[in-house]
RNA sequence: GGUCCGAUAGCUCAGUCGGUAGAGCAAAUGGCUUUUAACCAUUGGGUCGAAGGUUCGAGUCCUUCUCGGAUCACCA
């Protein structure tokens, strides 16, 4: 077996030998490098982070009240020291502070920012006035003679924690006086250039710790940070699980390992149950468990999780991607494009301030949603084409769906192609379904769930005869659904929503590569390994 | 899969007509020490994505390949 080595894994230059000197050296005075905890002060009620500090209203208030005095000096001037030293009195009556973070910068001057990821708080290690370090011996011991030894020896990006009190700067920022430095742990690999953060999307994608790293410690950002992009889709999740929960849905998991996979039109991924010795499917979607839960009694019931679907990567898709899906039962499609569209506007409202989004250059205006007939879209868009059966979603892809900006729910699906969907009473063809489009883009699709188990048995046989004829996304016949339904399931309309296009229309995102922390990628081939299988070749 | 664009120091990027491989940041050494991308001086750091070709000479031109991005076709 051709084990690598760990410089094989890390590379090895300058920049990594002068960090293991310092680890070394740092090892003598401290003892473990890579100590087990820190404990952080708890002043502001509750752990004492570094955002939790910036956000204190002490701090605030100092900070701010600083600023006014700054105002009223000229440029360039240090303000008066009895109005500062008011100030110090202040902050240093809060307490003792005790806090810890990653070093944004080189600590050659003796202020340095540190970061918890989200934010960063000044600290101040005066070489004159001395500071003790904290041996990492278990006992805490005190060293005072090697405080500024040790902060010699620390390197862009270590962790470390300090203990001392507040101070306010001249230029008005709130700092701890470092009193105590204790040593957490070493960052071997420098770090991203900190005007910049990383441009490569590729490593960006592969080594997200990296690109979150850039982003923590980067001045500038174009757009939102990495950081905030993946707190923004956290803040879209939380809340469309909470709008749910207000409304009475309740969340359930269903098989991601699915002996068929059905419940959608695509391809899917396929693999293998050793102990049973069957195949298996990762599921392309979860909506026929979660419809057999309606038969249940589940009478709104939701599902948050991750859809595989074996197909190609674009700015759009990814293999595994993110669906949000629920069931209300004794509604049908108009009720469902109701609540979604609350759903949409409470999500959003509690993302971003107001409903109105800026995505690529257009503004997009959530507080209305078009409802239009698909074959209506297709007159607008394409005047004089002569629609059928077989053209119809030919036509509106060509086009209607890239002039579908605003949001807008298409309506009146041909039923040929809605196998799950009950048909419109009044028009025998057309399915009750929506997809709804934004920015070009497909956001959503529902519909009134057909409940005649007759009737679902004969679409999943039309369905079948597709796939002899050659589609290979044809739905799949599931023999269980169909006795699920001869049970009965009340009237009932669902909803899908993908919640990776919703982030990336939430942070004017191109691509889903960017709202996804591990993308999907080619594995990583490293030059070095053809090359070594070249040297085995011609070394004797 | 097709088309177009890209890959140069740890990071961000220059590199002219084919003629000695560059800058800023980061690193090392020294100075300074209430700074806000700290500053000043000095030093080290490169298989120019890989292989082949043209040429006296290739980061630069040609071919193939790898990886990535954009875009088109299928999927949400």
């Amino acid at each position: 077996m051709n084990i690598p080595g760990f410089t094989d894994i890390i590379e090895q230059n300058d920049q990594t030998e002068a960090r293991r000197e310092h680890l070394d050296a740092l090892r003598d005075l401290v003892g473990n490098v890579y100590p087990n905890k820190f404990e952080r002060s708890r002043l502001t009620g509750g752990e004492d982070t570094i955002t939790a500090l910036k956000q204190w209203q002490p701090i605030v208030d100092v900070e701010h009240e600083m600023a006014i005095v700054k105002e009223n000096i000229p440029e360039g001037e240090r303000p008066p020291a009895e109005i500062k030293e008011a100030f110090n009195d202040r902050l240093r009556a809060l307490g003792t502070v005790r806090v810890a973070g990653r070093l944004t910068t080189p600590p050659r001057g003796n202020f340095v920012h540190l970061t918890d990821g989200m934010n960063k708080l000044q600290i101040y290690c005066d070489k004159k006035g001395g500071f003790a370090l904290v041996k990492n011996d278990g006992a805490g011991t005190i060293d005072s003679a090697n405080g500024w030894n040790a902060w010699k020896l620390i390197d862009h990006g270590d962790f470390i924690g300090v203990e001392g009190y507040l101070f306010v700067t001249n230029t008005g920022e709130v700092s701890v006086h470092v009193e105590k430095l204790q040593f957490l742990a070493k960052a071997m690999l420098p770090m991203p250039d900190k005007m910049h953060g990383i441009a490569d999307a590729e490593i960006r994608q592969r080594q997200r710790y990296y690109d979150l790293i850039g982003s923590s410690l980067a001045v500038e950002h174009e757009g939102l940070s990495t950081r905030e992009v993946f707190e923004r889709r956290a803040k879209i999740v939380s809340s469309a699980r909470s709008f749910l929960e207000d409304n009475g849905y309740i969340e359930v998991e269903t098989p991601m390992l699915t002996p068929k996979a059905t419940g959608a039109a695509a391809t899917p991924f396929e693999t293998h149950h050793n102990a049973l010795d069957i195949t298996l499917y990762a599921r392309i979607a979860p909506e026929l468990y979660l419809k057999r839960l309606v038969v249940g009694g589940f009478e709104k019931v939701y599902e948050l999780n991750r859809n595989f679907r074996n197909e190609g990567l674009s700015y759009k898709h990814n293999p595994e991607f993110t669906m949000l899906e629920f069931y209300c039962a004794y509604m049908d499609v108009n009720g469902m494009m109701d609540f979604a569209e609350k759903l949409y506007q409470h999500v959003i409202e509690n993302t971003i301030s107001g409903l109105v989004v800026e995505y690529e250059g257009n503004e997009i205006d959530f507080s209305r949603f078009e409802r239009v007939a698909m074959r209506d879209a297709i007159n607008k868009y394409a005047p004089g084409a002569e629609i059928d059966d077989n053209n119809i979603i030919q036509l509106f892809d060509d086009h209607v769906e890239a002039n579908l900006i605003q949001p807008t729910f298409i309506i009146d699906y041909p039923k040929s192609i809605s196998p799950l969907s009950k048909a419109d009473p009044a028009n025998p063809a057309v399915a009750e379904r929506f997809e709804l489009f934004v920015n070009g883009m497909e956001v959503a699709n529902g519909f009134s769930e057909l409940n005649d188990p007759r009737e679902q048995y004969d679409r999943f046989v039309d369905q079948m005869a597709e796939r002899e004829k050659g589609d290979e996304e044809a739905m799949v016949l599931d023999e269980d659904y169909i006795r699920a339904l001869s049970y009965g399931m009340p009237p009932a309309a669902g909803i899908g929503i993908g919640i990776d296009r919703l982030a990336m229309l939430l942070t004017n995102k191109h691509s889903i590569r960017d709202v996804i922390l591990f993308p999907h990628m080619r594995p990583e081939r490293k030059e070095g390994e053809k090359s070594r299988e070249g040297g085995e070749e011609t070394s004797s």
